[in-house]
DNA sequence: TTGTAAGCGTTATCAG
DNA sequence: CTGATAACGCTTACAA
């Protein structure tokens, strides 16, 4: 493997002047940097990233933490954080940690150990403490909001709001909620938002622990038994919205006649099954968390939050008259 | 930031009896092994990964080029390959290329420059020459089928005939086919498949360059306008078959009754619509590309065929009699 | 404009 | 068992 010594060698110059033409400085005259160019051609020389990030004490390089690659919107995220790490010729790591803390601790070390210059959290289960101590090693960004925290957030307390206000708007005052992981930042921000704003909420119309489409089935299967059942259910995820929604009309239910359901997310699947959804722009999310964690005065805290949109579909109408 | 001459101080030992407890080393005595783990617990050491790196001359990274990041199935495979790595601790690197060629050649560039130790690549639109001369800077696994290329595939000509067949022991004998990308290795062997197994194959029924929902809609745009329509169609991916389903029944059509649809892929989206599809084990492709990018004998090329299986839903049928 | 030489933080050879 | 010391391949003062 031919390196810039060989260079050097082969075109009668000193390792800095090689260097130098490597990283396009000036001061170098005209037939030395010719003359450069034509040993690395003939050498066939490629420059070695691993020395370079060594030496100048970088690796050009970001981690990601999630949960899951492979759901949509964890995905999308990860979608713009390509798009931002191309173009501005960065890399990035990702982990899927399961919301295991030991894997997450793997992450953390990472960063410690300089395999990256910068972390971004899309989601996690460690205490938020625990992974700020780690702080000192780089600049840590979060897609979930906390106190003093770099973060790149969506207010799912006006983002909730926004869906049970539509459903109030539609004459709705019977509503009920899925939420996710019980005790996540984000489910904690809905309930609150539903004891704020739905006068009728009932703790027996809160759905938890609901991520995919199963569980939205199982939903489907609560609210059939239920004596009081909410007239429209706000869910957190699209997939359990759809669920939800296949699973009743497979009993030979309306939707939205007889509920209207909202998802969240907005997507595929919310646009396949034209669902009434609030839709984030995930990507947006992703790029933003990407250029903060890359800021030259990353050490500042900084909090950016994304805006939602209620998008209107078929899967929500006026309440329908109890005869 | 301590290193290990800080260490090596500190302990009073060499820098290379350092290096040798950091790496588990045997042949270290019980009290300098002892001295070492206090020094680096009281100097806050820790080991600096690009540095080991350098010296050791692997990153311990491969990297990973796809098209999308945020496509089910590609997804799905980047899956698989974070289990595998996560497992070994190994770290990977993603590109998403968009399918642009240029961005493709950074990709390899990377692998030139020593930034991975090997390449996955999920799907290209550089010639496979083109790539291939890029192994010898590191082994390269795909995972669509080329000759004498290491590759970890779907044999798309006898998936597809697995659909084909299915559709014919309903009795369809007019059976039409979506493609995806026009050119790609995976439509010739599917479009091979289809002249191969339906007797009736007509140019008219292959509806070509359908990837997402909204292509799905646009065959069913095209399939009503027909005078002659095949009974039955046989899809590249769930999510064409989903734009057309819906797209048909929003137009008053029934499906199964008055056409058979058949999706590809098994996704999240065929469950929700019941749809009688080819079920890919997407992640298993992404463990075994990893393995096989890792392996001592890399250089040996290996082929490893990844089965289809046929999943009954109630998008497809007996095919309607006329009257 | 150019070059010498000292890092960057490890690993690994080889002699003791 | 242990330790000098030479790599690994590049950047960057500093001096000329």
């Amino acid at each position: 493997m031919t390196n810039i010594r060989d260079l050097a060698h082969e075109a009668n110059v000193s390792v800095t002047t090689v260097s130098r033409v490597l990283n396009d400085h000036p001061y170098v005259a005209k037939e030395k940097r010719r003359a450069v160019k034509a040993a690395i051609e003939k050498l066939g020389y490629i420059r070695n990233q691993t020395a370079v990030h060594l030496s100048i004490g970088q690796t050009k390089t970001i981690g990601v933490m999630l949960p899951f690659v492979d759901h949509p919107y964890h995905a999308a995220i990860l979608q713009g954080i390509a798009k931002s790490a191309f173009e501005k010729t960065y890399r990035f790591l990702t982990w899927q940690t399961n919301y295991v803390e030991e894997h997450e601790r793997t992450v953390l070390r990472a960063l410690a150990q300089r395999e990256v210059d910068g972390l971004i959290i899309v989601s996690h289960s460690l205490p938020t403490a625990d992974i700020l101590s780690y702080e000192q090693y780089g600049p840590i960004v979060f897609c979930e909001l906390h106190e003093a925290v770099s973060a790149v957030y969506i207010n799912h307390y006006s983002a909730f709001r926004k869906g049970l206000m539509e459903l109030q708007r539609l004459g709705h005052t019977n509503i009920g909620i899925c939420l996710g992981r019980s005790d996540s930042t984000n489910s904690l921000a809905r309930k609150q938002a539903y004891h704020d704003f739905v006068e009728q909420a009932s703790n027996d119309w809160v759905y938890e622990q609901t991520l995919t489409i199963e569980d939205g089935a199982r939903v489907a299967a609560r609210w059939l038994k239920q004596k009081q059942r909410p007239s429209a259910i706000l869910t957190a995820s699209d997939h359990v919205a759809a669920g939800l929604i296949l699973e009743l009309r497979k009993q030979g239910y309306r939707i939205p006649e007889d509920l209207s359901v909202i998802g969240f997310d907005g997507s595929d699947l919310a646009e396949v099954l034209s669902m009434t959804t609030i839709s984030i722009p995930y990507d947006v999310i992703g790029q933003q968390a990407f250029s903060l964690v890359t800021r030259q005065d990353a050490a500042t805290v900084r909090q950016i939050e994304i805006p939602s949109t209620l998008i209107s579909g078929l899967t929500a109408q006026n309440v329908h008259p109890v005869h």
